[in-house]
DNA sequence: CAGAATAGCGCAACCGGTTGCACACGCTGG
DNA sequence: CCAGCGTGTGCAACCGGTTGCGCTATTCTG
């Protein structure tokens, strides 16, 4: 079994000569007992020394802070974990790594936790329900101290889970039935309200909409559209929705079927997309087909992310902040954690969405 | 000190009755001892259950597995981490998660890691050499299986620690002039050829360098600006070397400084940038000035990121294939940790770089 | 039917830390 | 001179798993 060679655990040698000709393996880093064994004392005294705690002689101290340094100890977290029963870690699991809307609101979660001095770890699970449910299931089983995540639906299987488990966790990007849940969310159904009113003010009236029923709070996005569209008097049967859309081919590919369904004649003048991304993916597949923007077609998109402003036509967009939106999460989740047992409300945040103008947009050809 | 009830590990009541009912505190996971104990067998037969073990008789296979099963038994990696020495994660270190360039290497890494059954603990150094140090110190602490590092400075001390330590680990973007050694690289002194290659024989003359001195690699692009250039017979005193540049502000902002001191027209013809992210961000620049592009000044990238093609002037850059660089690294990772003793012969590969031409270069004005 | 081989399971040590408690020692005060 | 106290350290249990080895009961061999 253990490949090492047995450790006798006895007092062994005597005080002299270099500390590291008393370990078995130099080149290994030692454990506390070893330490312990070189400089005369027990590990628990070293445990002691190392985390700083009272009642330890001025002599002993210094010595075992000076052998520990020679032998090049370093601490074991995971042993430290299992006896402390956490980890000081925290899981986090986004729907998109390669989407720039998520590795901004990381780079707050990130900043938050560093400067906590707890490690992040880090999750995508491709938009895909069954590996959300089997990453946080495994972040779970690391035993993480607690868990950021931007559920793919709300109230999930894997949110369920955390709420039975105990374990503190808060909801990016989405909001909760359950008042005790914590979650931060951009305001969704403001959000698509505002693109639509947008451009139905520049004076389109048929519109493509990209949208999400797989994503969370793209379903709000939808209601926005379908709340500015009514009560502007019109139609939604006149409306073209188009889905499932998260990714830029996506966009790119929706476009591409509708243009060859009906002609560059008969697509609608404006164009509301779920996410940036896609927005970018249908503006280049627009363009490809010779259709200017925002002459012939204008787009709105969502997100704000951070290439949106450099795209072939500047993206008129509505803009989240992203990492604002981690940090505060991130704030909140190590609040709940290092509290006691403090009480049982959950924090609820709602961002308010801001237009963002460029130039992707333009009044409707009368 | 154990805030719980001591938990007493006698045989424990009969075989009857509800499985659950058997728990001191039925809402959390149960450990294996509880298992066991409400199963009628030892904590090590539970475990031989949930490993496959051979020697198990089917009796008590499936009565174990019924058991684990019907109270939520959860394995706790923690614990099995220490008992094995092993954990089963992948520290990946990269320079920035904000990057494109390496949010696509983060995925092709955590696609192989995914199917081979391993988690990855992705952080990000943004550049700062401390921060890479403490990075892959803390990793190790948490005793990380093997460590995928794109590493500011080759032969950093990062990597110095990592060979001492005897810990499996893989160079990303960088190389080392140690043979035993593993990383992979792009041929960026080739890249930086092609590129300076390509614009000369669109017939510049005078360029501008936005390069990093920071970044590994980065040098070897700038070695392969300075060889086309002499190569050429063109003096590299004519040419304008800017540093430091990483992000898109610096292009902005170097750019901007330079114009400033120049004005518009003692400009060069031709802008060679280090990465896709200054390319963009002088682009803004420059277009910001109201300087055409390609017309007036041509400008190349390096990276070929996934937002290259979409920039408001499509980029010419030179692409790397960086998902297919994490999936090589994480691989060549796991055969050394898996392979028992194997050979200490190192893995090096050098991707080939490729000229991809957009829309932002052109021939010089004569 | 005796003796050997084998299957099935438990005991206990171990991984590397943390921490409650006991104990030894030196010092003070009555 | 001895009770009483505070200080500094060690002992050993514990966190929750894994696994070498040994013991028993069963099956096989001759």
């Amino acid at each position: 079994m253990r490949t090492e060679p047995p450790r006798t655990d006895e007092p062994g040698g005597g005080r002299h000569g270099t500390f590291a000709s008393k370990l078995t393996r130099p080149n290994t880093i030692p454990t506390m007992q070893q330490v312990a064994r070189v400089a005369g004392v027990s590990k628990a005294t070293v445990s002691r020394v190392l985390s700083n705690s009272p009642r330890i002689s001025e002599r002993t101290r210094t010595r075992v802070l000076e052998v520990a340094r020679s032998l090049n100890y370093e601490p074991n977290y995971i042993a430290r974990s299992l006896s402390k029963q956490k980890t000081h870690s925290i899981g986090v699991v986004l729907e998109d790594i390669m989407n720039p809307f998520y590795t901004q609101v990381a780079k707050g979660i990130e900043t938050v936790l560093k400067a906590a001095g707890y490690t992040m770890v880090l999750t995508s699970s491709g938009y895909v329900y069954e590996e959300e449910l089997e990453l946080t299931r495994t972040l779970l089983r690391y035993k993480v101290d607690g868990i950021l995540i931007t559920p793919v639906q709300a109230d999930s299987l894997a949110v369920n889970i955390l709420r039975g488990r105990g374990v503190p966790f808060f909801i990016l990007n989405a909001k909760s039935q359950d008042p005790q849940i914590n979650w931060i969310d951009s305001d969704n159904l403001l959000g698509g309200y505002m693109a639509t009113r947008y451009l139905l003010q520049l004076g389109h009236r048929r519109f493509v909409n990209l949208f999400s029923n797989r994503l969370e709070g793209t379903r709000d996005r939808l209601e926005g559209f379908r709340k500015a569209i009514t009560e502007k008097g019109l139609s939604l049967s006149d409306q073209i929705l188009l889905g499932d859309a998260a990714f830029r081919e996506d966009g790119c590919r929706l476009l591409d079927q509708l243009i060859r369904e009906r002609g560059t004649a008969g697509l609608p003048s404006a164009v509301v997309a779920v996410n940036d991304t896609t927005a970018i993916g249908a503006m280049d597949c627009l363009l490809a087909h010779g259709i200017r923007i925002p002459e012939e077609v204008s787009i709105i998109g969502y997100d704000d992310i951070y290439f949106a402003s450099l795209t072939r036509v500047p993206l008129t967009t509505i803009h989240q902040s992203k990492f604002r939106m981690g940090e505060i999460a991130a704030r909140g989740l190590l609040e709940i954690i290092q509290r006691p047992e403090g009480s049982y409300e959950g924090h609820h945040f709602l961002i308010q969405p801001k237009l963002v103008v460029r130039q992707s947009c333009k009044e409707a050809a009368s």
